[in-house]
DNA sequence: CGTAAACTTGACAAATATCAAAACTGGTGG
DNA sequence: CCACCAGTTTTGATATTTGTCAAGTTTACG
């Protein structure tokens, strides 16, 4: 039993049932997109798909790392811990996102599964073999690391720069954009935030009271609507981009 | 002439004169580092060596990327900026840390140098395909992006939740470090500064102010020695490194 | 020297954190 | 179905940290 295992006693290993690769919502932006039949038989060969239930860990800081993994289905997010308990989280993964760091045997955060999550799980160890013979996943995964590299980048100027207010638009705004990408939120289904006040202040480098009064701001001022606490609709989506402090151009177009 | 040239006038090529890989005081840490003979043959063919003065721009947001670089001697700042004029640093790159994104045509942020910069050019086209060609330098370009990564989010936690006095310590630490590695600060040779206070504080999402403020307590608490702005010793380290809000561990020892 | 840039220092303001309490919500079992 | 409980969220009062503004001071360099 591995140590993730131990760890994760709601984690259910689903080793029998692969999914087919061809049929999976991940399959033309994950560590495997720019692969061809052939390198993708290689790549099932050693995946298994994992489920987490909400809440658990997936994998903990320093934990042996068996496995590396593409987030199918759900959100988990990844955070440091300072030795006093403040958190700041580092990430937050949403489908198609890789976990794990190939030619390293433990990783220095703690992911966790904020929602229901599905995970494609690599051995790790093979998985390092495939990375130096079939160049488009390395490639891909070059890409890959490229993205979050910027995503990270971004996310400074939030953390250093903006104002609780921009921090909070910001983070909204980014859920807008990654729930449409995911092919959720139909239309008019409200949109959803997969963390709890508590985690969306670790997200942002900010308490939850002050992420709750921001967020109840935007309600007053009639930018956002809920539903309910996790669900909200978009009424203002100019405001919302106003409030953001990102360039003007770009965001409300795309 | 290129957008690049233009923007630096001071830039200063060297396209004749090209140093020798095997003398290069980066030859075992850059993206060159696992090439064998043949491979650095061909990176010989594609590179160029061009020097910057201290605060001459090397890349302007949106710039035509027409090279990717690595840093040989000197440090450069990474930084993005808001439409009000809010700057955040988002990187520090010092000796072997590579500059640009292949396959990108543009970068999302600027690029200058902050002491007089050596870098070591590709241009971009012919060493995307040298990357799809020569798995030694993909291989290692990867990693260290990867390792960008670890540190951008090492970075986060710093922007997101330490307070003035841990950011100030945590970076004069990583002076440390880095002059270290560099081979720099022979023995009893003073640590450089290599930033102004301002450009300290766009690094840790600060104000000039309080990055002077709170390296003047560290003076007066006898943790650090000035010989002039720039230039410091460590009269302390212990209590530099508590001061640091890192895990006691590991940081005094290695 | 003289001047501009970099840095320091002080007084005050503003943003956000902290602490405390109340209100809400979703789920559970009677 | 309802009442209750724990966890989450909201709200309010206050404290703290850091930012802002405004002089000064030092330093490097022509």
């Amino acid at each position: 039993m591995t140590l993730m295992q131990i760890k994760s006693p709601n984690m259910s290993v689903d080793l029998l049932s692969r999914p087919k690769c061809s049929e999976c919502p991940i399959r033309h932006r994950a560590v495997c997109s720019r692969c061809d039949a052939d390198e993708i038989e290689q790549l099932e060969q050693i995946k298994s798909y994992k489920t987490f239930a909400a809440g658990d860990p997936i994998l903990w800081r320093g934990d042996d790392l068996t496995y590396v993994a593409s987030v199918v289905k759900g959100v988990a997010t990844l955070s440091k811990t300072m030795e006093d308990g403040r958190i700041q989280m580092v990430g937050l993964l949403m489908p198609s996102d890789f976990i794990g760091r190939p030619n390293r045997k433990t990783i220095e955060f703690d992911v966790v599964a904020a929602t229901e999550v599905t995970l494609c799980c690599f051995q790790r160890v093979p998985f390092e073999r495939l990375l130096a013979t079939v160049p488009h996943v390395s490639q891909r995964l070059l890409e890959i690391a490229l993205d979050e590299l910027d995503a990270a980048r971004d996310w400074m100027l939030l953390l250093g720069r903006k104002t609780a207010r921009e921090k909070i638009a910001t983070f909204v705004e980014m859920m807008v954009r990654r729930q449409h990408v995911d092919g959720l939120g139909l239309d008019h289904e409200p949109l959803v935030l997969p963390l709890t006040r508590d985690e969306i202040s670790n997200y942002l480098g900010l308490t939850l009271e002050t992420v709750s009064r921001q967020l109840n701001a935007l309600k007053k001022e009639g930018v956002l609507q809920f539903v309910d606490r996790r669900r909200f609709e978009v009424i203002d989506m100019a405001a919302l981009h106003a409030a953001s402090g990102d360039d003007s151009d770009g965001g409300v177009l795309c």
